[in-house]
DNA sequence: CAGGATCCATAACGATACTG
DNA sequence: CAGTATCGTTATGGATCCTG
């Protein structure tokens, strides 16, 4: 086992988490994988999100690069937020993160002591 | 855009995540990747990470079915942790994981306001 | 409608001392 | 060496009210 890098730098994995980080982050990307959504659709969507961290990680999303924010100039206001080119990058790793969450799901694995289910 | 079933299931990707979600759990099982590690020499391995917060995450994800606790009995105590072969199953999404992190942390995006480095 | 500002609860994490 | 126990701190998330 030689010397890698790891030594020296910092770790990749929490590079990517850090950016799908946050309470409902994941669902947030994974409702936008179907398209770009309005702020209130995103909401309605997912239900048990507060308008307050919805906004909080629309914004982190965006200053991330992974969100894009399209906004209408109007009254009342309208926006709409997308995965932009960068965010795309990371699409199949989400979708490989989706397909094992999804085995994780049906394992039925004894601790399940978290943040599920998400979306009721 | 059709109604999916994720009207009504948990968010596949919250899954995964609450399994290697944690400070250092990103961190725990990069380093597991070159193989089995002793108790003592993964958390020399991660200089910042305290003696509690690896005993609980390696429990943790233990309990998760990822990680595989070998005792041999003897004084004084050696414990090996390894990943399972549940866990391998998670291991090329972990690689993909990597490798986009490691493509972000090169982008050297703006907002780094994160967890980073938790390897200096 | 989108989002800012406040206030509060608590889960997650960190430091440290201790035990078999 | 591996792991417990206790305690303090801080980050994160939640509830609510407010504004252009």
């Amino acid at each position: 086992m030689p010397v890698s890098k790891k030594e020296v730098s910092p770790c990749p994995i929490d590079a990517m988490l850090s950016v799908i980080d946050g309470r409902w982050k994941g669902t947030i990307l994974w409702r936008l994988l179907d398209g770009p959504m309005r702020t209130n659709e995103l909401r309605r969507s997912i239900p048990q999100i507060t308008e307050r961290m919805l906004i909080r990680h629309l914004q982190e999303l965006v200053q991330d690069g992974i969100l894009e924010r399209h906004e209408e100039k109007q009254v009342p206001p309208c926006v709409r937020y997308s995965i932009s080119s960068y965010g795309m990058t990371m699409v199949p790793v989400l979708e490989a993160i989706c397909v094992w969450g999804r085995r994780h799901l049906e394992t039925s694995h004894p601790s399940k002591r978290e943040r599920l289910p998400s979306i009721t």
